[in-house]
DNA sequence: TGACCGCCTTAACGTCCGTCAATTTTGAGA
DNA sequence: TCTCAAAATTGACGGACGTTAAGGCGGTCA
């Protein structure tokens, strides 16, 4: 399924806002000689917890999710990445193995680009590194984030929070006055991605509907009272 | 209660097995020229969530958490830091407030280490700033491990898994044939460490001493099935 | 079209854990 | 040793969420 990319990185949103950013001209067009782009059905996985890293992933479009199977045999969603994200880079800078499986969430454009060509850019830029850095960095606030979420609030609020993310990074449309997003992913792994069961999310967002919070059609969510939402979520994104 | 140290830093431990390692001799003597060393009681704060860092601290000894309020104003203590742990390096490096409160649990000694200096030492030896990013993967990977527990385990498996940390990193005795562990912090701290109420600790506590997995008396646990144990904590540490 | 299969929902039930309130215990200081 | 405040425990209660089982809905394949 691995093609030489129809794009040029160039024209890549991802190249201007990234850690790709730091790259000069010549440089990004290695890594465009030197990427292979795939397009990603859902369910098919990037790599596996466990493997060996052979190079990173940016995505350029879709829903990836990262997965972490604890060791007792059960999975989280840890994590979603959007278009513009790079993953993988972690267990090739640590020389370590994937701590985390990466999957295709919705159907998703990657390129791939080879440790030996990450290697050869490190080397080359060291930007690029101090890039690599701030992205841990974040990632691991986020990480923290979630992690005190999970301790101290209760399924409701840290359902509607993935809600809001999805508002504001996957957009919305508006209806006669409210919000409507188009959810990526199915209610398992919606509820995967806050420690729940499927019968749980779907209870509560029946008592939220009856509340008049939102309201469910499928995979279509109505903010009716968006106010309320940001509330109980904890806010502040 | 700041002083010049008592001990040199090639005399401490942490300087031969962590981040510091890479540091030659000399630059280590500038190290012992511009550190602080400073002696904590339980309670005293080294920095507080959203206070811009003014530099790195180095945990000689005792133990130092690491603890997040939320949006809401609850608190989660996140990870637990022991002697030859640095912390408040990542707002350093990454220009921005420290995201964490850090406070000692236990008495504590720890040396501080000027913003200025750091940014000298990065400069002469590159070498400083690939540990910190490797010591950041490390943490993350750590995070993120906790938190796929808290998605999908129960109270009792995060709280012996704790149990089992302390009784790694802080040792233990032998008496009649069972390990004994002194737990270094309240119970209250070790409520918000697992992210439940003293009370559900309380009731945790009994029923397991009524299972005959352990045995409490104050700070002083005592193992019974110790196999039980790690079989319940979802073991692999 | 019909049969199957995975996903989602509903309902009943039980357990876990947060909340509240009342004591008891602990430890620091006079 | 006594005092007092903070920490820890206990019990009663209720709500939230996991578990199990059953049924519906929408896909795909023969």
């Amino acid at each position: 399924m691995s093609r030489k990319s129809i794009h040029r990185c160039a024209d890549c949103a991802s190249c201007r806002t990234t850690e790709w950013q730091v790259l000069t001209a010549p440089e990004l067009a290695l890594v465009d000689e030197a990427k292979r782009t795939r397009v990603l059905e859902p369910g098919v996985t990037l790599f596996r917890q466990g493997d060996d890293a052979d190079g990173v992933y940016c995505i350029q479009s879709g829903l990836v999710g990262l997965r972490r199977i604890t060791p007792t045999g059960e999975s989280a969603l840890l994590r979603l990445c959007t278009s513009g994200v790079t993953v993988g880079y972690r267990a090739l800078l640590s020389k370590g193995p994937h701590r985390n499986s990466a999957e295709a969430l919705s159907p998703s454009v990657v390129c791939f680009i080879e440790r030996a060509h990450i290697r050869n850019l490190l080397q080359a830029n060291p930007q690029l590194g101090e890039r690599f850095l701030q992205h841990s960095f974040c990632e691991l606030d986020e990480t923290e984030s979630e992690y005190a979420k999970s301790m101290t609030m209760g399924l409701k609020a840290r359902f509607l929070h993935v809600l809001l993310i999805f508002h504001e990074r996957l957009g919305y449309q508006v209806e006669d006055d409210h919000h409507v997003i188009e959810l990526p992913i199915q209610r398992t792994e919606l509820a995967s991605l806050v420690g729940a069961r499927p019968e749980s999310i779907s209870r509560l967002v029946r008592s939220m509907e009856a509340e008049g919070l939102l309201r469910f059609d499928k995979r279509r969510v109505r903010f009716i009272d968006m106010e309320a939402v940001q509330r109980e979520a904890g806010a502040e994104l």
